[in-house]
DNA sequence: CTGTTAGCGCATTCAC
DNA sequence: GTGAATGCGCTAACAG
């Protein structure tokens, strides 16, 4: 199977390349006649033009990079299930890539990615990343940066998050209104912007209910080895809490367990409430409540938003981020309660 | 931040463009002197090669293809993050594009990445795929593929799964084992080959042990609504089966469901096996036994496996196909026993 | 050791 | 309406 390209098209015809080249994108200035003929011959040979040799002419590749931590972890792969969608839909191709929460890899990433081997880039940024030096240069190199969940705040460009402030309070007030007299807030990373806000929605929360909140009602658990300890810890303790609202997913499924050591049943004893997209989870656990991000809606939009900024820049105009500096979608999550 | 190409190096250091270019690329037929000049004014002006122009000119993309049918599924997830840090370690890089389960989406990506996009492909088969023509027209273009887990058995190409029938025995073994005299085995699309072989493997299993195997004893479960009426209808009967081998994870849900709904505990009155990957599962279900598929390795040896032939395909010499007419890399799944 | 030339596949001038 | 020439950024063949 030969690969046939334009040229090879012209000599069948025994027309010129350029002829073949404009009448295969419909070129107002060639006949009716030239144009059909070319197209059935394209589709008779199963002409497919070069991608990378259009890129390189046009300066314009037609693919994005997509930048998270993972996609063992079902908000990941939702959210990117969401890009993808849209990517086709609107004929991008979308190069992925693992930071592993690796401030390094993200960076060498980012850095790569000023090549030109993509148009614009979506990203989520690590955990351990606090400085967000590579960020900018990437932005620098004309590359559309957009974040999601974990953003660059800094940046004017735009940031597509849940309402995490906002959907903590109502995690932490569903807990109240269980009951609860002492919550505890287990999170990680609290450098990062969503679970920064969802500590402050938290705080809010136990205020506005007038809680005696203390400096021990949050607690932030970076490493998988102490978890379990702190948690058993705390538990076993007299004056234990008697409600548990975690910030992520990833530490959802520990109090269960520690619980279930402990003889601590649930939700009877201690409530809880975790930010959670495992399906799973849910389905298995009668007692959980979660807190659940449009993940898929969230990739969707980030796609959107790109690709609409993407076609805008083409056209010659300004790159979007003077018209929307700092856009910020925001949408709900939902809370299920099981 | 103008962006800064060869013969931007090239005037700033008085040479030619094509000194600086192999210069970059360390040839022997320059002075160290030279090498040394024109890296570090490269390193100082942050060069970087344009890869679509590389990739024209040799033809050769350092891009692979991953086609799945969908990433929000733990399985796929983490053969895709082995794929991944396969590809970072060897500097290729990962389009990936989601089938959905849908035969015309497959087809209409397979068909597309023919253009030149990519130098091989990594796919696994989208559940309602019969025709395999696709697929066949892509190997004819010249694309390396890669199959695992749902592979197309017909193509001498490289395939990597599990012992899906070894493993599927050993599962039944354990339900019987455990006293099972009526094992049920749901599954899905078993025109697949990976649920093929599972099929056999407990029909096997079954027959060893001397069990009175009927045809109701497996059933395919395709729908995602009859799941659990189906499932409702057959446990409320009296004479329902003892134990659940569940071929997929998809379907590893549902039982518990229906037994809870229905009051039969497990694993007193009812045995349960199942395939899956989902972490959370195992974690949360005391009585789940799964049988687990290595994915991040399976990701690894296909990513590996790819590279390798990639490479050997670039210096010159026959395509691996004919040297490994069908290789088939098999790894154990594990059982785990909760 | 280095420079000149050509061309990967395509789209866009500029001619006619 | 169509063809010839040029160049996107890079590498390789051919010269010295």
């Amino acid at each position: 199977m030969a690969k046939i390209d334009i040229k090879g098209l012209a000599r069948e015809l025994n027309i010129s390349a350029s002829t073949v080249s404009r009448a295969l994108r419909d070129s107002h200035e060639i006949s009716k006649a030239t144009i059909d003929k070319v197209k059935a011959l394209a589709e008779k040979l199963n002409y497919q033009p070069h991608p990378y040799a259009g890129s390189l002419r046009k300066n314009k590749t037609k693919t994005i990079g997509i930048v998270v931590p993972e996609v063992s972890n079902n908000f990941f792969a939702k959210v990117f299930s969401g890009i993808e969608v849209v990517a086709q839909e609107n004929n991008y191709h979308a190069l992925i890539y693992l930071t592993h929460d690796d401030y390094d890899k993200e960076k060498s990433i980012l850095h790569h990615l000023q090549s030109g081997r993509v148009d614009g880039v979506i990203m989520s940024i690590a955990s351990n990343t606090k400085d967000h030096s590579h960020i900018e240069e990437l932005i620098q190199a004309g590359i559309q940066v957009i974040f999601f969940d974990r953003i660059g705040e800094s940046f004017s460009t735009t940031k597509i998050t849940t309402d995490d402030y906002n959907s903590a309070y109502k995690a932490t007030v569903h807990l109240i209104e269980q009951g609860c007299k002492k919550p505890l807030h287990i999170t990680r990373f609290l450098h990062q912007t969503n679970t920064k806000y969802r500590k402050k929605g938290f705080i809010q929360a136990c205020k506005d209910y007038h809680l005696p909140i203390e400096d021990n009602w949050v607690i932030e658990l970076n490493d998988d080895a102490v978890v379990e300890p702190t948690l058993t810890n705390i538990l076993k303790n007299e004056y234990r809490p008697d409600g548990i609202f975690s910030s992520v997913e990833t530490l959802s499924l520990y109090p269960y367990k520690v619980c279930k050591e402990l003889g601590i049943t649930m939700p009877d004893q201690l409530k809880f409430v975790s930010f959670s997209n495992m399906d799973a989870a849910s389905f298995l656990v009668p007692a959980l409540t979660t807190v659940t991000q449009p993940a898929f809606e969230i990739g969707k939009a980030a796609a959107m938003v790109l690709f609409q900024q993407l076609e805008k820049k083409k056209r010659g105009m300004q790159p979007l981020d003077n018209v929307f500096p700092s856009t910020l979608i925001v949408r709900e999550s939902s809370i299920k309660n099981k």
